[in-house]
DNA sequence: CGATCAATCTAACGTCTGTTAGATTGATCG
DNA sequence: CGATCAATCTAACAGACGTTAGATTGATCG
């Protein structure tokens, strides 16, 4: 006869992805596997951590199924184990907004454009870039919009966007999108376009939120 | 000039909800608050542990902003602070049961009846239990009931089946639910009622995870 | 008032966790 | 083959956390 789990052996195992999500640099790095695979490199260069703290992290993640990992010659790609992990992300920080306050304020007083959020809705502002009433432009890097990307979004990387201007049609409205809520890239796009004549907005979402309540995302690559 | 909060400052804040998700024993509370305000004796009492220690891990809940507290003469009654929380427990689960095999294997082992799931789809179960071609049974305490419940669902405590047997339908097919997929009540509830000659089965959704997917929970007290 | 009881507070303990830094593995490439 | 580089492993430390048990608060009630 076998031992049966008791009923609190169910909750230790739904804890293992609780304490996945207790560290903040282990958010960050599953907020950037949200934009798509990268190898280890990538994460701790933009996490901003050194490389062999991102592994452990990682390992940690790994522990939890919230990621897989492919080799590719040297490089170890990461990425997330299913789109639920995503909607799990998103659904934790919408309520940590929902709930805490401080996080609400110091996502106001980090927006270096205030006002500058579009109050569009999501099907609204899908429907006037598919018939090309406003410009959507992806400001991540290349690699981010190729692995997943908002329907109608042009890339035009953070880095690249000074340079690029001409490309933009000066009489038309621009919404920039980026990471997410926590990502200041597209804050900065508008702040730089505003600055040289353009008009234009911002979104918060990123892939993550958008897909998050049913829309489509759109891929480049094969 | 104010020293805007840098970027980790927010993912800290994501990961004080993480953390409060990180204990068992607090998953545990957290699932039991789902299903209705409570005073911590009850609490206690429910989770198995320690008056002292319930204390203690509703308060790092409490200091996550996911639980707030009514006190009423000697009694602090708990509860969720949002809809949100409970949808973020059902979310958390999900992903716990999707990615970890483990999880799933125990919840097989762990029920005493298999093959009692029902089949049916949530829209069709409420279209049959409001024809009456099914009785609903919520086999949770009355308490839990009345804080809310299924619609057209009928209050029969696991603990007064027994003596209520004569109350039902021979005739007529019986669903029985309880807190969710973790609690084993409605388990004991269609193994009772089968052994009396019924036909029983269960679903494994308790009020937290209907009303995740936007159907709606009736209450009972106003 | 003093007794009772729910609940919290405090101190103590062993354990776990995040971080750092050095050593190691494993694949690539000249 | 050795050099290089991505990534992991290991050891070590400080700090945080879960649990236990005794002391304390705060409300009720005879």
């Amino acid at each position: 006869m076998k031992a049966k789990p008791t009923k609190s052996y169910l909750y230790e195992h739904v804890a293992r992805i609780g304490k996945a999500l207790s560290s903040p640099k282990r958010l960050e790095l599953l907020e950037l596997l949200a934009q798509g695979e990268k190898p280890v490199e990538t994460l701790s260069a933009q996490a901003d951590i050194d490389m062999r703290l991102a592994s452990a992290h990682l390992k940690a993640l790994r522990e939890a199924r919230l990621v897989e990992t492919r080799r590719d010659g040297k490089y170890i790609h990461y990425r997330l184990s299913g789109p639920d992990v995503s909607q799990l992300w998103v659904t934790l920080r919408e309520t940590a907004e929902e709930h805490l306050v401080e996080l609400r304020v110091a996502l106001e007083q980090m927006a270096s454009e205030p006002d500058s959020l579009c109050s569009e809705s999501r099907e609204s502002l899908l429907q006037k870039a598919k018939q090309g009433d406003v410009i959507v432009i992806d400001v991540r890097p290349p690699a981010e919009y190729e692995a997943g990307h908002l329907p109608f979004a042009r890339s035009m990387p953070l880095g690249e966007l000074e340079k690029r201007l001409a490309d933009l049609p000066a009489d038309c409205a621009i919404v920039a999108y980026c990471r997410g809520p926590f990502c200041l890239m597209s804050d900065e796009a508008v702040k730089l376009l505003r600055a040289n004549g353009f008009t234009a907005q911002k979104i918060s979402d990123g892939v993550s939120e958008w897909a998050a309540c049913g829309l489509p995302i759109e891929t480049s690559k094969n």
